[in-house]
DNA sequence: ATTAAGATAATTGTATGCAAATAATATACA
DNA sequence: TGTATATTATTTGCATACAATTATCTTAAT
């Protein structure tokens, strides 16, 4: 496989949660920890700033953004909306090619799935949403979106691997069955179905989320409680 | 007024359209023209590639992100949605303060288009949007909107030159009573009349884009002419 | 003992030099 | 003459040194 750049290294030690939120990030222990020095590490910090995941703040280093109940509100929030929207263009405007990129993402979440490799089962559930963005045509709702995922992405580390280790099957195959389903309808350009899968699809981890905020401590706990109530 | 960092230098000069869309940007050239050395023009360049404004590639150096009448339609496509959205939440949401700087932005955006200051124009009409915009505390609305203003700003440099120069005083007078009525819709949180507000606006806007692209030729022969039309 | 000011250390911002990759040019060969 | 290859030059990527800013610690005064 191809190598990975320090960028995206760094990326990955954040959404899986290696480096958790709040994480004040000096520039030497990078240095010291990627083994690159300064320059590329700060180019790298940069990137991850225009994206949200790290805060940057002029002469006083960065610290990886932190995840609270507001942040997890706004992510479901501008997530419906901006789903919709894209899901409703990728029936209109998808090309034979983005079925077959959105076709391969669904079978590797799937297979993903069935390994149990939570940190490859967020990744490949990222790549499926953003491959019918891309079918939409819009690049400002691509990019608008890959935004949302870079927080949603540490959410759902911690969700899966609560499902996971609960061995949670049921859930799981909801989960693949729904991608299945919003898959079949935009291949068909079935706007309503299409509309309706994602909806529900949604609505399906929102309330999985909330279950786990109210039953479980995990989440709550790294996420920073604040008493911030989430919406119907 | 606060020194602006090189970021912002160069930022403002692609904006104000000094440097056109689709030039290659290469490193030496802006340590000359900005006087300072690689490191901090990379890293500048860098945080405008996250911006949508330059494209990297790798070893291969840096172009000004060109525009074309995709990105004009998807503009207005992806703009239409996300402004709506955020104007609701900001009736709902806005605090006083929200209300403050929303009244100054529109102060400012009135002051400048009397002044005639074109470059000061673009820049105030982000503002006011973008006060909106955090009126509705939900920050991925807001860095949606600002990707999209990103590329706005430059269309709105183009439209805004043809509309001074040939004295259109009718147009910029439209505008103004606009901006301030949406900002009475929201000080008094009436979501309806902000919302058709806004949309009043946007297609005031829209109208006049695509006005342009008929009649006059500056503006279509800047983005670089393709053959794909505007929706209605 | 607490606080203020100064000195010292640590950290970020900037500049520059070297290595690697790409582009441009020159040369050899068909 | 056209093409392929080798060589040179240019440009980007990375590493390191220095400057400026911020944080910490020491010390003196109340």
């Amino acid at each position: 496989m191809p190598k990975r750049s320090l960028y995206e290294q760094i990326r990955h030690e954040i959404i899986t949660l290696r480096i958790p939120p709040g994480t004040y990030l000096d520039e030497q222990s990078l240095v010291e920890r990627f083994g690159m020095s300064r320059t590329p590490i700060r180019e790298s910090l940069i990137r991850l700033s225009a994206e949200g995941l790290v805060e940057i703040r002029k002469n006083r280093g960065a610290t990886v953004t932190p995840l609270d109940l507001l942040t997890l509100q706004s992510i479901f929030e501008a997530g419906d909306l901006i789903e919709k929207a894209f899901t409703r263009l990728a029936c209109l405007r998808r090309t034979d090619q983005d079925i077959e990129h959105i076709a391969r993402a669904q079978k590797q979440f799937a297979s993903d799935l069935e390994r149990g490799d939570i940190s490859a089962i967020v990744e490949s559930n990222s790549r499926f949403h953003l491959s019918i963005a891309e079918g939409g045509k819009n690049k400002y709702f691509v990019d608008s979106y890959r935004r949302i995922l870079a927080d949603h992405e540490r959410i759902a580390q911690m969700w899966y691997t609560e499902q996971i280790n609960s061995s949670n099957q049921a859930i799981i195959e909801t989960l693949d069955q729904q991608h299945k389903t919003l898959y079949k309808a935009i291949a068909d350009r079935d706007t309503k179905a299409a509309e309706y899968s994602t909806m529900e699809h949604s609505n399906f981890c929102k309330e999985g989320v909330r279950k786990s905020l109210i039953i479980g401590e995990s989440v709550i706990a790294d996420i920073g409680l604040q008493d911030i109530g989430l919406q119907g």
